[in-house]
DNA sequence: CATGAATGAGTGTTCATTCAT
DNA sequence: TATGAATGAACACTCATTCAT
């Protein structure tokens, strides 16, 4: 076994652990990964392309950094979502009712695909292609429910608060995953897709689904 | 249990019986197709494990039969698509308002879960998992989108008879396909998962959104 | 990762030596090919037989070195041309007259067979072996024209020049080409061949056929 | 051991030992079997596309009437065979001196390729590409070989009349076939080829090859 | 006689991973 | 720390042949 664990990157040290050097050579491996893995899709996301893309001789190199292909994918699953994180938090919080905060929500997640155009393409292709035993696989779904758990929680308090109107939390959050990612695949292949346009829509659409009657 | 062979059952003739085996092995390598992809992913589902799962000695069977995986992937689809509409079509037809149609389309839709509990879930993973430039790709593609357009072009229609409230009927279609395809992919994982209780709620959910207002 | 390219071997630099292996390699192949071809033709000349006879653990290897058997295959008539190439010209050059030069060219390739006993063997099984829409097929046969167009351009300019007598000049060479050829072939199945005193009666054969009358 | 043993064809009684339907089955497969290797080479000739040229639903129609691949090889060689020389001995045995019948060899050979486009080509197609260790492989080069000894014995008993000038005979029998083999193939592939003005030139370059000098 | 379903070895090729240097 | 050569299992697919009916 020679390649570095993984998992512990985030935290009070990020570059404490591992050099420079490899850190850059890391996040230059994930970004060509991100990359082939929208271009092509999962299944034909080869360590062979990634190389090729990343300007790598080899995919000896890959090995060499990355413990398996499910270590490379869980970070490019977690770059993403730290890239999604940055980009949604701070707009999501810039609002204080329940309502607009689902708003932009949605609206923040769509307007990503504009800003990094393959990011969430990505990741909907790893979390979609990871499958059985693996143990990142477990990790994908477990990571993902806790995600869209605290979704559930957020929006069931506001629920209880009277922000919104009657409807079951998880079912409204599941829905809305399953709408942004069927979305997200969508742009992926319209090159007519208006994100933001989309966005407004499908907030109005969760608005109306959630709000509260009079 | 289902039936192996579809339809063109024509009289006693001696013919009838050839067309009838090869039908009858068809049928079971498309079963066998669609338990191994739900169980496995589409990505892992190989000629290999079609072929145990189908209790067949060599993956050769399986190309003697098909003329390739896109040709079984696409009858996978055919099959499973067959088999929803004729479990949702007289459901939805039963009733006459669109707002109930809509219901009856989300609540029929997950109930095949439990009447069918692998065949969505090997058919979505089939849809995204073929990709790129194969035949069977371009042909899933269109085919869905022809589908996705029909029912927006319904939901229209019923939305200037004044039957729905205001909404982009194409970004509430593209929701609601990625919400249930999300339930469906839950079904898959979480044992406890109450397929009918979810879909009342996605109904209520949808109805909420397409209601019209007062 | 595909197999390299393949004419460059550059100086003494430190990049030379890791050129210099899979070069090493590759003529391995090419050779092990070579042997393989002439003993079982180029139908049984299955990629297994090959890497057997290299010393080879897996056919992946010829893969790794190779874009595909028609990359390995043309890499095998590109060796047997230098070969032929090197071990003739100088044979031919040596002469001033036109019909000397016609013997030397067919003695010299006949005394290959002496040299290289199984290289032509080889060639003439790839080029009768490939067939169809591949790209090395039509690859083949242009490259072959172009040789025989030169030959045959060279024998009319001579026969123009009065070097030779009346006679077809296409059909001489095409004629000469599918002897050589036939000879080839025999001294394949037959060990008692001699291939000199062949090459010398042929030699006298065109001879006769393209002197001037007097 | 199904198939019939198929040696025991020409002879005297030719039809008394299998029925009219297996003849013609029989006739109709090798027929088929020219087209197909004509069309796509010996090595893609396979069961199933002989299977399905001869209007055959299965390849075991095939087997059923021929013992194996060899079988049907042998037979085809020997069709092409019966039909070369029933169109060529009465065009060489209508002349008297042994120049005039060796012209008649040679342009009645390359006429075939107008009255039958596909046989030799497909002759030649088989006896290259039909190779090792298989019982049909000795067997044809056995039979290839006593033809030609017949042709050199001829040709030297001619020679020793005083008809032919100085040449080796069997060198010259070797350099024929190979010429006209080489020619055939050239026909293949070129929709232009002029069998009958090759042929003229091809017999013109033969007889000054092996003329009496004054 | 004839068939079509079945077989199983074999094809070239791709892949993630390993390891000596 | 980095490399590229090597590995071996797995892939879809084709083939000539067999055999129960």
């Amino acid at each position: 076994m020679r390649a570095k664990n993984s998992g512990s990157k985030q935290g009070a040290a990020p570059a404490a652990d591992r050099t420079f050097t490899e850190a850059a050579r890391r996040a230059q491996i994930v970004d060509a990964a991100i990359e082939v893995i929208a271009e092509v899709g999962y299944a034909k996301a080869s360590f062979s392309r990634i190389a090729r893309q990343a300007g790598l001789s080899s995919t000896g190199m890959i090995s060499y950094h990355f413990a398996g292909k499910d270590d490379l994918m869980r970070e490019v699953v977690a770059e993403v979502m730290r890239v999604a994180d940055a980009y949604m938090r701070p707009r999501i919080e810039a609002h204080a009712t329940a309502p607009e905060r689902l708003r932009a929500h949605i609206e923040s997640n769509l307007a990503l695909l504009d800003v990094y155009p393959k990011h969430l393409h990505a990741m909907v292709e790893v979390l979609t292609g990871v499958r059985g035993e693996s143990p990142s696989a477990r990790e994908f779904t477990a990571a993902t429910d806790a995600m869209l758990d605290t979704l559930i929680n957020a929006v069931r308090t506001a629920q209880e608060a009277g922000e919104f109107g009657e409807f079951d939390p998880a079912t409204m959050v599941y829905a809305l995953r399953g709408a942004i990612d069927a979305l997200v695949m969508r742009a992926a292949h319209d090159p007519d897709f208006d994100a933001a346009a989309h966005g407004r829509r499908l907030a109005d659409l969760f608005d109306r689904a959630t709000r509260r009657t009079p």
